[in-house]
DNA sequence: GCCCAGGTGGGTA
DNA sequence: TACCCACATGGG
């Protein structure tokens, strides 16, 4: 509250502007519908998006894109359908306990999670075998357009050079960080965790630390050396 | 051949 | 708590 607040409100509004302009609107989630989006996530952990999208490719082929269909697909047959997105048998398993999931909390309802109280709701997801926070506020954000700060590798090693927080920071220090700083606008949370993504792809790689030139340079509180 | 990708859960000290 | 590891395909 007070001055504080408001001085770290508007530097994280900075960061998010300076990315706006050099990169423009990211346009995520690339998935149409509530089911395929969350489908997107699990499948999209730890593992390049051209892969999950292969893997989502193939599930709306095959005619088992939905809470239904999937959980009447066969393990094996899920196994192989899922196979090009990797770590295939784990994801097949994480699927099916997020379906279950569905059926069990929300009659198999994907959009119900749009309404109810957010911080329960994700209490729930954290629950179901499979999703950690970041997939839980992945689905919560870009599935049910819900305000939940989604955080990553990225985000942490960018506040980190920022000189934010430090390397070891936890999630949910930073989403804390995040939400309790920003107003809770979805449209606002989801470009942002696109445009840090994006960002990262471009200059923060672990390998290829290029901060010169840096669009957010002037926003560093490091001295420059 | 090596490293990495829009993580998570299990095991060990 | 803090590490370490398996998971697995596909691209640079």
């Amino acid at each position: 509250m007070g001055e504080n607040t408001d001085i770290v409100r508007q530097q994280l509004l900075d960061i998010y502007q300076a990315l706006l302009e050099v990169y423009g609107p990211q346009g995520w989630w690339p998935g149409e519908g509530t089911f395929e989006v969350m489908v997107g996530a699990i499948l999209a952990q730890n593992t390049a998006w051209r892969n999950a999208e292969r893997g989502i490719a193939r599930l709306k082929e095959a005619g088992r894109l939905s809470p239904a269909a999937l959980r009447g697909t066969p393990p094996e047959e899920l196994e192989e359908l899922l196979r090009p997105a990797g770590t295939y048998r784990r994801k097949a398993q994480r699927l099916r306990a997020l379906v279950d999931y569905l059926y069990r909390r929300h009659g198999g309802e994907p959009d119900a999670l749009a309404h109810g109280p957010l911080e329960e709701l994700r209490r729930e997801l954290l629950e179901v075998h499979g999703v950690g926070p970041e997939t839980a506020d992945s689905i919560l954000l870009y599935a049910t357009g819900r305000p939940s700060f989604v955080v990553d590798a990225y985000t942490r090693r960018l506040l980190f050079r920022l000189g934010w927080t430090p390397e070891q920071a936890s999630y949910e220090d930073l989403r804390a960080l995040f939400m309790q700083h920003l107003p809770p606008d979805p449209a606002l949370f989801n470009e942002y965790h696109a445009l840090i993504v994006r960002h990262a792809k471009e200059r923060c790689r672990k390998r290829a630390p290029r901060c010169g030139g840096c669009p957010l340079e002037s926003l560093c509180r490091f001295e420059k050396g």
